[in-house]
DNA sequence: CCTAGTCCTTCCCGTAACAGGAAGGTCAAC
DNA sequence: GTTGACCTTCCTGTTACGGGAAGGACTAGG
């Protein structure tokens, strides 16, 4: 498989793929031409990859992934780990919006949005209050 | 003052004041010294693009929110479709991060987190499912 | 006056995860 | 044999700074 194959059938830019063998995620074979020679195993693990990213892993995460999907000696434990780790910090970030979603809305709802200059929101955040911290 | 009197009052770090005059943000005056000379005025400024920064505005929009402050000719429907433009991009973010904590959760809690291999997050990772689009 | 310590300056590299694009080799088809 | 679609490497740019080096400026103390 070349590198437009693999991307549509992974759903991933064939930039993509080769960074990700860049940075040593992936190690597909070359043909004499010199062009990447995927196999579908490594089709398998950029699918792997694509849904962990999707799921918010950062890259390094989904290298500790791979290889704990690599390890069949591994304790569902440290896979259960990682994932409860990332999952704490998706809750934070969501807890994190909220706030700044609250605070704006608040903003914006007070602003009458008309051809008048006054407006709630500058005075806002021109002002120090509760609001930001 | 100097620019770690600004940054102690501004509650920014002074590498971040250094870029905001980099990027053109700010403008201080320089004292014979060579060392940046903030007034009031800067204060205020700094002050504000921190509190913009906290309700998770960009650099640019920053920018655009400073310029439509400083013009008392401005029309507050302008500074309302800005935020009111962040504030969907925060809630499209908040939903995209509900989506996958809500994946994740599942997967987590399917797993025994014990020291046996058999992992539902890896092999949820390995398959196409409806999970990951 | 000298020195130590704290401030300030500029400059350059590194971050995360790629995207865009240039310059050029390869391959399949007509 | 010449398009056109593919592939290659390499270099730059993105966001919003942080870290740290090399060196000048200022303050307090001896």
């Amino acid at each position: 498989m070349n590198i437009g194959d693999v991307a549509a059938r992974a759903g991933l830019p064939a930039k993509t793929i080769r960074y990700y063998e860049d940075i040593g995620l992936i190690r597909p074979l070359r043909s004499d031409n010199g062009y990447r020679a995927f196999r579908e195993s490594d089709l398998h693990k950029l699918a792997f990859i694509g849904r962990a990213r999707g799921l918010g892993f950062s890259i390094e995460e989904c290298r500790r992934l791979l290889a704990l999907y690599d390890d069949r000696q591994r304790a569902s434990s440290d896979v259960k780990a990682l994932a409860q780790t990332h999952l704490t910090q998706i809750a934070a970030k969501i807890t994190e919006l909220r706030a700044m979603e609250a605070t704006l809305q608040t903003l914006v709802s007070a602003c009458a949005g008309d051809d008048r200059p006054d407006c709630p929101i500058l005075t806002g955040l021109a002002e120090a209050k509760d609001c930001c911290g």
